[in-house]
DNA sequence: TCCGATTTGTTCGTATGTATG
DNA sequence: GCATACATACGAACAAATCGG
């Protein structure tokens, strides 16, 4: 897959996807593209005529070679036959996923759907490589869990040209701001509100908050643990706040947990606001190693009432998540955007849906 | 048209005309065509790549060029439209399947398929509608995790209706008896056998085993208990075998631990050999309830080193699942299984997996 | 209408890599 | 292990069509 040929070939294909070749608008010449990517002509013209016998361009001798308006021809073919909705998510197999992707996949195959599924990995470039199925093999729609949510993103373009092929689509969990789409979000900032205000109330003072900050969740819900302090004026230690990516998430907070623990002095923390549960359980696991017991010693607040909030000895306060709810309406939605295509727009709206707390024996009221 | 490869195409396409060269014949190699034709290498190739793409020829490396079937060809016109594997399994969203699905998609993507699926919920109405979509739309492939392995299954006229349209399809975990497709499966029955194994080793008498027993994997790993209980010449008191189906998963196991747990006499059990870490988790959450620890009062094994083993404050003992490694394996000979569909068969077989113990410590030695 | 620069079309030669039998 | 056959890649040359001036 590797090969020279392929290497020019996916890059003209990526231009036609991404929109920056539009039908019948002339490609680089051959001699261009010889010296761009540096290879023979031969090279190049294998790449070429292999786009060519597949419909992505034509050429015309003297002239030059052009991107084919294959998108309407193509339309056609799928029109009726196949009702197919693609899921694009960062991990399918990982924690709360699986129940949003059953929730859509159950709502959906009701409705005669079927759905198709990728998983980004959190990386960009397997989303762009996504996003380019999509858009060439006409899926009727698209639910997209967009990936490293919190930066800018690089495919945008992409998005865009979803919005030039009138193919539906809408984002769940989280959403590319240049973007504006329909979503289907949580109100994560009140979540983590919601988690700080619960151990503030219960007396705790030295909370520190663990926020995976490549994702647009993260940050927000950093801000509704920060804005918790603020309300209840409680002091806010700039040590108690542990951001890392996903990149990091084995490691570093179990490690900067450990040293906060280990030094014992009046800044020790009692409580934890995590991020979500899969990281409470992570961090249990360190609390137990240090002989530490919760929630006698520490109490420590998850985030989404996930399958393992329920599952250690100690079960989790958390926030509850609409999970297979909220997959149940993004394959609503979806549907309804697909049957409204032609018609004037205006009804489908974004949902966000209220965070509500979950109180469970993880946390205890503290005692001077 | 008088270009010189066209001159051999032409040659060519005459022989296969005619009937001098018959479907799936090997024609003359490049080097022959040169010197017959008195051209180079470049044209015998452009004249024959132009035939593949129309679906005259098709090449293999190293073995030849050869005539195609064009009765067969026609049905799918495959060269770059579908390439769709579908998955049907049981649970798509629970437990291990969401690694397994992850494995197979990861490979699947690499390779230029995509994978749509389909979640039977253990139900063989809705294994019959899958069935029926995937031959109705022609898919590559089909990766199935049988519904209810244990019965006689009622789609058989269905899976023997996929062979017959020639697509591939393969079974991963279980399969029919009746059908012996290829299969990617463990050997439950030794892995049944270890888990026990390791019990009597340590000393355990009294092991009540659970089994889920609507699927094969279940009765086999019963069966591998009992295997062990004979072999080691450990008596076995019918009462502690308990099975159960999937409709009573929630209720029924955990019920009769407790019912076992309550009269305490010689026969109490001291350990326990779980269908899987979901159940024994389930249990483990039974023997804290009364007031039980683990492994010091019971020892406790389950299957297929879930992230459930590992989640709770007990890390469990538990057999080894290859998980995502077999979903991609099931990813590998699904794409070998299309690419050999037209050649002789044989090579591609089912691939059983050998079973380890891992021990953790939720087991111990039994002191008397 | 023709010219010349550009661009694709056809053809040759050569070399190395990789799969098959 | 070896010969065979296809796969990929480099280079060069000339032909034919297009297009702006």
């Amino acid at each position: 897959m590797e090969t020279k040929y392929n290497i020019v070939k996916q890059a003209i294909m990526s231009k036609i996807l991404d929109g920056t070749i539009r039908p019948n608008q002339k490609i680089s010449s051959e001699t261009e593209l010889m010296n761009e990517f540096n290879v023979s002509r031969h090279t190049v013209r294998l790449a070429i005529g292999d786009l060519v016998t597949r419909g992505w361009l034509y050429r015309t001798q003297g002239a030059g070679t052009f991107c084919a308006d294959r998108l309407h021809n193509e339309s056609n073919t799928n029109s009726d036959s196949a009702k197919t909705i693609a899921i694009i998510t960062t991990y399918i197999s990982d924690y709360i996923f699986p129940s949003i992707i059953r929730g859509a996949e159950a709502y959906l195959s009701e409705n005669g759907y079927h759905v198709t599924l990728f998983s980004t990995n959190n990386n960009h470039d397997d989303e762009r490589k996504f996003l380019e199925k999509v858009i060439s093999r006409q899926f009727d729609g698209v639910i997209v869990e967009p990936t490293r949510s919190a930066f800018s993103n690089p495919n945008i373009k992409y998005y865009l040209n979803l919005e030039r092929l009138k193919i539906p689509y809408l984002m769940i969990n989280a959403y590319y701001d240049e973007l504006e789409p329909i979503s289907l979000t949580m109100d994560d900032e009140k979540g983590g509100f919601l988690q700080t205000e619960h151990l503030i109330k219960q007396g705790h003072r030295n909370i520190v908050g663990f926020f995976k900050t490549d994702d647009i969740q993260g940050t927000k819900r950093m801000k509704g643990y920060l804005k918790a302090h603020r309300t209840y004026e409680v002091p806010l230690n700039p040590n108690h706040i542990i951001t890392y990516n996903t990149a990091e998430k084995k490691d570093k907070p179990t490690e900067e947990l450990r040293k906060l623990l280990a030094k014992n002095n009046q800044d020790t923390p009692t409580a934890i606001v995590c991020y979500n549960d899969e990281l409470a359980i992570n961090l249990l696991d360190v609390i137990r190693g240090m002989g530490l017991k919760v929630p006698d010693n520490i109490s420590i607040v998850g985030y989404d009432d996930s399958f393992l909030s329920n599952v250690s000895e100690v079960k989790l306060t958390t926030v509850e998540h609409p999970k297979s709810e909220m997959g149940k309406a993004a394959g609503k939605v979806i549907i309804d955007l697909i049957k409204d295509k032609n018609k004037a727009e205006g009804k489908i709206e974004s949902i966000v849906y209220e965070p509500k707390l979950i109180v469970r024996n993880s946390t205890k009221e503290l005692k001077e």
